[in-house]
DNA sequence: CGATTACTTGACACCGGTCAAAGCCGGTGG
DNA sequence: CCACCGGCTTTGACCGGTGTCAAGTAATCG
């Protein structure tokens, strides 16, 4: 059982052995569902490592919650960088997770031995920032069925990242109304649009798994971009990055 | 005439003479309205400082415009941290803008040499996530008219900050069609929601002076909390950070 | 002063929300 | 092994917020 973040880096920027060893960090613990792993507004200054399960970055808005980002297997829940962030969302366990707390402070410390891996954790954040633009753009400026399936494809490719999911069908531990809150729509509508793709033969779901009988299909259904999650390109990003920086010495 | 980043700085941070030199980086040039500053896609490895006028990220959805985050006098295009970005998303000139381009490289060096220069830098990049992360929540979940109630309470202290706005009114050069592109609305849908706005004497806008009767009003019908936007506090934060950067040696 | 761009208005359609009830499914305990 | 239970999913009827289309009015600029 590898963990994630390894495997994510890996994927990302190619198998780098020197990593192998540096991103262990001590004691996991387990977060049992709808409990926090960190409380909305608290001030911390250090991130947590989802090892497994799914979470998900939330707010809540008046009567309902507002789910801003789910975390998968390999994300962090704040960004690592500055230390005493205060907290503008909370995060909470939607299935049982295994959670790994990381000082910042640690992280940095031994991010600066190995600027491969600081570039790395760079390029992660910049992912996390590219999700949320993608959710931004498509929960304000899309009709509820490619949304859906545009958050499926998404969830499809960060698992994918992580070795749990392949091109045909992942398991996503997600209720219809985890969903809704995330896509800014009702329980009932989630519903409906669901069976609406399974109509079209464009997703077909029993139970938590989701089987896709054509990715090809969903994303331009969809009009997902798999680019913005760095997912190709990002090993001649990363070299490319490292030859203009000595050229610059 | 004074360099917005640094009336920025001197309003979130307390003045600090210091940086008043530092941040004068070369000559400006001029982009007219409906061009853009940077092109969606691009690569870059510098950032763009706005010094005058109001521009827009943006990305184009379809056949539709998607605006992703509005940019007012003292904001960056982009993060100025990571060299080689390649920016998901475009920047344009919604008025006439004095913009500045700033090289990462040379930021970055500027910032070692100043502690409280790059605590600074790193405090504004949490603040424009956290505008991000507030969009994706009212937008996704918010009626019509508490989103654009919202939009507004956000500007107008966005511009406070660097000095063009106060607690009644303040200089909107926005057109109703870039508002509904922000919040994912028709342009007929926002007309109607400002003039709902106006009837409730919530707002009172006059071409583009909005004017704002009762600001305690507006902001408690648009659930605005100021303090995601690191306004009060600042300061005091900015302290703690130096002095547990401080005791960790 | 004409021409273009922005704003305003009304009628109508539709997407998605709400409410309420009924199945389904997995777990738990007798 | 079955009965029960709570959470999740599915349905239907109805309503309201927003979008669309199309036309008309104001404002801005050369």
């Amino acid at each position: 059982m590898q963990n994630p973040l390894v495997l994510k880096i890996n994927q990302l920027f190619g198998s780098d052995a020197a990593l192998h060893g540096l991103l262990d960090f001590g004691p996991s613990h387990r977060v049992l569902p709808h409990l926090d792993i960190v409380g909305d507004g608290s001030e911390v200054s250090h991130t947590s490592l989802l090892l497994g399960g799914v979470a998900c970055r939330y707010r809540i808005m008046g009567e309902q919650r507002a789910i801003l980002g789910f975390l998968v297997p390999g994300d962090f829940t704040n960004p690592p960088f500055p230390d005493h962030q205060r907290l503008n969302f909370g995060v909470s366990a939607l299935t049982t997770c295994k959670v790994m707390n990381v000082s910042c402070a640690h992280l940095r410390e031994v991010a600066s031995h190995t600027p491969q891996l600081s570039t790395a954790l760079w390029t992660l954040n910049q992912m996390d920032h590219a999700i949320l633009l993608s959710w931004l753009a498509q929960n304000s400026h899309c009709p509820a069925d490619k949304r859906l399936a545009h958050l499926l494809c998404e969830l499809r490719a960060r698992l994918a990242l992580v070795g749990l999911a392949d091109d045909n069908s992942f398991l996503l531990p997600l209720t219809q109304e985890d969903l809704a809150d995330a896509l800014g729509l009702s329980t009932v509508h989630v519903n409906r649009v669901l069976q609406h793709l399974r109509e079209l033969d464009i997703i077909r779901s029993m139970g938590r798994t989701v089987s896709i009988p054509d990715l090809g299909q969903l994303e331009a259904f969809a009009g997902f971009n798999p680019t913005y999650l760095h997912l190709r390109g990002a090993v001649m990003r990363l070299d490319r990055m490292h030859s203009t920086a000595q050229m610059r010495k």
